[in-house]
DNA sequence: TATGACATGTAACTAGTTACATGATTCA
DNA sequence: TGAATCATGTAACTAGTTACATGTCATA
């Protein structure tokens, strides 16, 4: 039974940072800010995990340090075999279907509670998907795309999340009227 | 700084096994089966976490052993404090935003293969998206729908499925189109 | 009597979170 | 000089996955 090895997905928080240092060279602390302003809708990742995800792929010899600065800054690039690694992933490696959903997990035990607070909890996924639709709305006119790849890719990801977003507001809408 | 505990949500698979045990007892052998046919796709569960869990859940009172089978099996009913439990999960516990996307990551990233490349993985993510549209429209009509609780909130997770694959296939289409 | 379905569990691992701990530099 | 920011790391925990391990019962 011959078979080729092309295992897992899993461990994405190391092509996250490939894929950052793959864009511009960096420190951990510099990784933080940008998975918080960029990212954290998409990947959100916490300090401990970047050092440690750091350190694994300096170890691996996917990144290696650049450049040094004071109070101990180590500024990172990514190295040929980290780009060779994240290409890999992009192209190659199987992206799996949709992610859990701890909100539609809910929504299927419904029937646990009375009907009138299934209502209203759907009724508040609606709203938390509207105001959600309003902030990416407002944060597309805030900044100013150009045609590099990060604005090309960047907005594909932003409309994304917009759809999404509709689409949920208009389930909710639908939803609410489907129970009793 | 008076602050009311009102703490995480997360463990929700904790809360997934309170809801089945909620609409009807079982075994983890029977659960299991329960989670494969119905909730793969929602909230996927291994074995092994199963279990465990019920072992959890028994020991913190949320469940109890109803009555006991051949070959060891043990079936589980949910207490009055796993209800309790399940409900205030329900709707007091804020659901959190969307959760972590593999398939969106990589779009951010897409600058770092060439433009034909990219455009060959938004169109795959399309597909798939196609792909699974069609099997839950397939699902919907073999399914014989009453107007219990299971028919009635499973129906609402279904179509939340259906519209979140053509909006997934709908962004591919127009993502494909806006690359280069 | 052997296969397949039923049935439960443990061990070792990866991924991710929260909290703690430390110290350097800048600038008002 | 004191506060904010810069900067890195560790420890202890929860959640989840894969692989292993064991044994029972029905039935062809």
């Amino acid at each position: 039974m011959s078979r080729v090895e092309c295992h897992d997905d899993g461990m994405s928080l190391r092509h996250a940072v490939l894929g950052m240092l793959a864009d511009e060279p960096g420190s951990g602390y510099d990784l933080l800010k940008r998975f918080e302003r960029a990212m954290a809708n998409v990947w959100p990742a916490t300090q401990s995990q970047l050092y440690g995800e750091l350190g694994k792929l300096e170890a691996a010899g996917m990144i290696r340090v650049h450049a040094e600065g004071p109070r101990g800054r180590k500024e990172y690039e990514i190295t040929d075999a980290g780009l060779a690694e994240l290409r890999h992933w992009l192209v190659e490696v199987d992206p799996g279907g949709p992610p859990r959903s701890a909100g539609l997990l809910r929504v299927y035990f419904l029937g646990s509670v009375a009907a009138e607070q299934a209502r209203g909890y759907v009724a508040a996924m609606g709203e938390t998907a509207a105001e959600r639709e309003k902030r990416l709305a407002e944060l597309e006119g805030t900044i100013d795309w150009g045609d590099d790849n990060q604005s090309v890719y960047g907005r594909l990801v932003l409309e994304w999340g917009k759809r999404f977003s509709a689409m949920q507001r208009e389930w909710a809408e639908w939803a609410v009227e489907q129970i009793e």
